[in-house]
DNA sequence: CTTGGAATTGAACGGTCGTTCGGTCTATTG
DNA sequence: CAATAGACCGAACGACCGTTCAATTCCAAG
């Protein structure tokens, strides 16, 4: 047998994508075999490369897709005006576009080590895209007075990983809503670079 | 041949331990096979078995090791006194720590999903032991009115993720040296709960 | 100087890995 | 209704996996 009936490359590479990024996130690139993401999916092994040319390109499209849209994202969010306004939409954007999307942000922030040189540098670049946007409201804040940030560059990152630490313990249905992290991290966030906040 | 010369467990036991920390922090618990590890240390892969029954609890070994000595090495640098000069030095110390063993910090944060159920209950509960410090201080803190905590869980968590995200950049010959980094993250993290420090 | 245990080798086990490919069937096009 | 394009199967490839084990050699104790 071969070419079952109702079989389709328009619905097959989506869920040979999704399988993966499951998989990736849950026990790791490399822990993960091409014959497990086929039966995700329900297909044979072989079959997959009429969707990747190899694993590895599965795995770089995957952060390459993640990192453009993040960062197109914030630019359709941003708000401008001034910093503290925009640090705030910032914190909460960060939160709510993590938060929708864990298995994706996980490989990330984890699989950069599974990269051959080539995908490395390429998604390296986009991260680094990303992080130059706190840093660059930071400065304006900083500039202006309103914040009172001793390092930029340390304050940024800083920041990335205060919000992006929500992700290893947020659950739906737990103790808070997203919008209440939301509240309370941004919050913390303004506090962060001296900016007190009414309300204690 | 067998048993060459200047054989020694009391060397190789240790060496082995080194060489799969270095190994799995860089490439990952699943994508390092014992055979690398046994060349790493210039034995065969065979009598890597003298001095672990197996991979799995190399892995947890060494994850158990590290938070063990991570709450008693905290144990004994308490200051104790007052909520603020604690967390300054808990936001000290936990830079300090993590940066004198990036490989450790690494696989007891990465290679959680690698343990087997026993070995992932146990480290699980070391990990939670951990959290609780800056918990426990920000909730004094908080009661003394000293500190503006909004939700003292989700303040520990940041702080721990804040702290331990020097470990992705911080680079030794860098702009700025430990010390310098420290108290640029001390002061962020009164400031995260509302403390303003002098000196802007 | 002998002897026994410890450290190690290297071959071997069954299994899985990523990837390739010839063949086969289905859906679509003309 | 015939032909073509392409989705898929399943077997096969060589390589490597974690682990075991008999054989071998060295070191230390008596």
């Amino acid at each position: 047998m071969a070419r079952p009936s109702g079989s389709d490359a328009g619905v097959t590479g989506p869920r040979v994508r999704a399988a993966a990024e499951r998989l990736f996130a849950r026990h790791g690139y490399a822990a993960v075999s091409m014959r497990q993401i086929a039966a995700e999916v329900g297909i044979g092994a072989g079959a997959l490369y009429h969707y990747t040319p190899d694993k590895q390109t599965l795995l770089r499209d995957m952060m390459r897709d993640h990192l453009v849209k993040l960062t197109t994202a914030w630019a359709q969010t941003d708000p401008g005006g001034d910093a503290v306004t925009r640090l705030d939409a910032f914190a909460r954007f960060h939160i709510r576009f993590h938060l929708d999307r864990p298995d994706a942000v996980f490989i990330a922030y984890m699989e950069l080590r599974s990269l051959e040189p080539d995908a490395f540098a390429e998604i390296e670049a986009l991260r680094k895209t990303y992080e130059a946007v706190p840093e660059a409201l930071l400065r304006a804040g900083s500039a202006t007075g309103v914040m009172q940030v001793a390092d930029v560059k340390l304050a940024g990152m800083a920041l990335i990983a205060m919000l992006t630490g929500v992700n290893t313990w947020y659950r739906d249905g737990g103790r808070l809503d997203r919008s209440a992290v939301e509240d309370v991290y941004a919050r913390m966030a303004l506090g962060m670079v001296g900016v007190q906040t009414v309300n204690a």
